[in-house]
This record gives C-alpha cells, sequence and structure tokens, in this order.
DNA sequence: GATTATTAATAGTAATACTATTATAAATAA
DNA sequence: TTATTTATAATAGTATTACTATTAATAATC
C-alpha cells in the first residue's frame, strides 16, 4: 500500500484547486459523504454548502459546476487505482497473478488501497459504483475529452489490457475486454444491492463469486487467443 | 418481423396512458427526438411542450417527471427486443445460432426491429446507449424496482441468460453473462463514438469487429462450462 | 338541453444553477 | 508602520427548472 502520494489531478477540473486550501479539502471531504448519502442527482452546492459550512457562492469559485466535481472524484479514484495497480504487480512475473490481483483491487479497493486522511474509499467506492457513468454519459463528452478529463479512467483501462497483452499477446480486444471488465464488476455489485435477479453473484462471504465470474470471463476468453 | 403489436406497459410509467391519445403520442414521439438531440440532462418538458406544442402542465398530466418518460422509453425498447428475439428464435434448435442472433439484434435493433409509425427506432437505440442506465441509477431504485419498473429489462437478460443455459447447462453465472454482455454492447457502443481507446472495435464495416468481441466473449466463456 | 366527466391551459411557487458585485483578510511594498 | 495590492469569501441577486392548484374548455352521457 502506497502512503501519502499527492496525486496531480487535470486543472481543468478545478477553478481554484481544492487541495491548496483547508475550504477546499472540506468541499471534497463533504461532497463525497453528501453524494454517497444522497445520490448525485439530488446532491447540490446549496446544500453542500450547509454541510461544509460555507456559501454557495464560493464553491462555485472552486468547481464550475456539480459536474466538475464529480469528475474530480473519479479522476482522483481512478489516479489512485492506477498507481495501486502498478504498486501490487511491480514484482509480478505471471501475468496471470497480476490479472488476479487487478480483479481483487477492482472488486474490494477498499482492502487495497491505503486509508486517506479526507476521502472515504468506501464511500468513493459506492459513488464510482452508482455515478461514475454519468461523468462521461453527457453531452458535453466531446469538450470534456479534448480537455483530457477521462484520461485517469483510459489509464486503469490500459493498465488492465497491458496485463491482457501479457497474458494473451495476441488477443484482438484488450482494451474492450478492460473497459467491459471494469464496468462490469461495477455494475454487477450494483446488481447484486438493488437488482439481484440480473446478477448469479451473492454479497455474503466476501464478494467471492463475482471474483470468479470475472476470472471465468477474463481467462476465458484470453486463453482462447493465447 | 413483427408488426402492429401494442406494447401493454407497466401502468406506474405514466399518469395517463400516452397511447390513448394523439397529444400523448406526439409526447412520445418527440421526446425520443429531443432526448435524442439535446441528451437527457438538457431535456425538460417546457422545451418538450413547445415542440408538440402543448403546455409543460399538460405534459405533467400524463407523466410523473422526466424521469418516468425515461423510463416509459427504455421499458418500450426492452418489451419491443424481448418480443422480437423471441420471434426471430422461435423455430431455432441449436443454441448457438440462438445467441448469435441475439448478438445481432443487440448491436443493430434498427436491422431487426420493424419501423414503428411514432418512435424511431434508431434515435431511440442511441438513447438506450447513452440515457438508459440512467434509468435505474437513482435514489429511487428500491421503489421503482418494487413497481416492477424494471421487469423488461429482466426480461430480456433472462431470456438471453436462457439461451446461455441451452448451450451450456452447467454454467453457473448465466444471468451475470447476460447482463454483463448487455451492458457491454451499449458501453462499447458509445466507446466507439466519443472514446475510441477505450474499445479495439471500429465504427466502420457495419460494427463487424463488435460482434466479434461478443462472441469471443460469450462462447469462450461457456465452451469451458458446457 | 342539462349535467357530469374528462382534458388542457393559466398562473402560479419553491428550488436549482449560476453570476456580478461587494466585503474582508492576507501578503507585500513603500 | 502604513499603504497598496492580491487573494478569497459573502451578499444579493437572476433565469431556469420542476412541479402544482385552480380554472377553463371540450366531450360524453342522461
Amino acid at each position: 500500500m502506497i502512503q501519502n502520494i499527492q496525486i496531480q489531478l487535470n486543472e481543468h477540473l478545478y477553478i481554484k484547486d481544492p487541495m491548496q486550501s483547508d475550504l477546499g479539502k472540506a468541499m471534497l471531504e463533504k461532497s463525497v459523504e453528501l453524494i454517497y448519502e444522497i445520490g448525485f442527482e439530488e446532491f447540490t452546492f446549496k446544500k453542500l454548502s450547509i454541510d461544509i459550512p460555507t456559501t454557495e457562492a464560493t464553491i462555485y469559485r472552486y468547481f464550475e459546476n456539480k459536474h466538475r466535481l464529480l469528475q474530480y472524484l473519479t479522476n482522483w479514484y481512478w489516479s489512485a487505482m492506477t498507481i495501486e495497480y502498478k504498486y501490487l504487480t511491480n514484482n509480478i512475473k505471471i501475468a496471470e497473478q497480476a490479472i488476479n490481483t487487478g480483479i481483487s483491487l477492482m472488486i474490494n479497493p477498499t482492502k487495497f488501497m491505503p486509508q486517506h486522511p479526507m476521502l472515504s474509499i468506501e464511500k468513493l467506492f459506492g459513488i464510482i459504483i452508482k455515478e461514475s457513468t454519468k461523468s462521461y454519459l453527457t453531452h458535453t463528452i466531446e469538450e470534456d475529452n479534448i480537455l483530457k478529463i477521462f484520461k485517469p479512467y483510459k489509464d486503469f483501462c490500459n493498465v488492465l489490457a497491458s496485463s491482457f497483452l501479457v497474458y494473451a499477446p495476441k488477443f484482438p480486444f484488450a482494451h474492450s475486454l478492460a473497459s467491459t471488465c471494469v464496468e462490469s464488476i461495477l455494475h454487477q455489485c450494483y446488481f447484486m444491492q438493488h437488482l439481484p435477479s440480473l446478477t448469479d453473484c451473492k454479497n455474503i462471504t466476501g464478494t467471492k463469486s463475482l471474483q470468479t465470474f470475472i476470472q471465468h470471463l477474463i481467462f476465458n476468453t484470453l486463453d482462447k487467443n493465447k
């Protein structure tokens, strides 16, 4: 586990860097709690300002809108996950083992990621499961992409795809499989909680069945293409 | 292709059945066009009322809110898809062939689904790709689920899962694989259009590469469990 | 033709998303 | 030390959104 690493994020995500002031840090901390509790649609800067406490206008001096704040949080998450994955697989020579580590990390980020003094990884994971697709399923996707807003998410998918290619160098769909796995894990977690008939995985005993399913998906697909 | 089938939808989706009046039908037709054009976040009943034309309050007499209207459209889509899948695979004895039909249908609904006098399947498919997850990633998920709002989506996943089980009766993750495939196809379509580095599939030549990827995913996973 | 029921429009309100301007505090220079 | 600049936050707004109570108009039935 890595500690005390300041994650440098895309400066288009904020107007004023929230990490540079106590008030900004409070915005991040409280926004994670509030979005986790009431959901992104119900979340407003007015409500956040009451929790901090500060004024609505002050939050607007840090973030363009609530959407950018969500992108800030998802960027932080995927940046941290990429660092953690690289760290965890650093001395692993066997590709299969690296991939399994990646699956475990994605399913149980709280077990692997270091505790953060400000951001609750558990709540952040909950936000990633429920809200993260809303950060790119928007009408501003093209502009945001030009600003490199989705780079951390792409980076994570890319390091995962690279591990797939070490295991099966001729596999022609490494990137598609990586993004499918990332999204599938998040979806299956959501379905386990809220729409259990859409999954065979159970929440009990540490989500071991989800791990098995994703292993099936990845290794059976890759084995035919080794 | 099936034609002239009136799809009966869950009555909790609307206050007044939009299919029972010309004004209601105009709401459905114009909402598909408008959501397709400007996206669900920018879509409001006020804007829709100008397009129809009618008043905002009148639309509220048909739908509780814009969220229910989105759920109405996604329910219509998955109901129609389930009917179409059952029709297309009706006389197919070979499970592999049925599954391949399902994949084709999901990737190219416009090729298989009958033209609809009111709803543009092409635009509706675009809405499904970009907006459909927003119909269940909400804080009202539990209440909505009790009202059986997600039944058509579950039904489609279930018929797909059933085909998987005909092909590989011992496979323990048929439902997870079905929901993963459905979501993966929609995601890969979105990534092809907007974030191509997250996929290996290309939009050109009729999305054949996506078909190949999903076939890989399904059959390699199922083959090991036959 | 009168009564009842259905449906749509008018006219609102509270909350949301945002911004221009002012006030306050901190940092630096004279 | 005081004056000046700079950075930061609060005040006080506005336009839009989401929604509703009430009234008006139309159609159906007695």
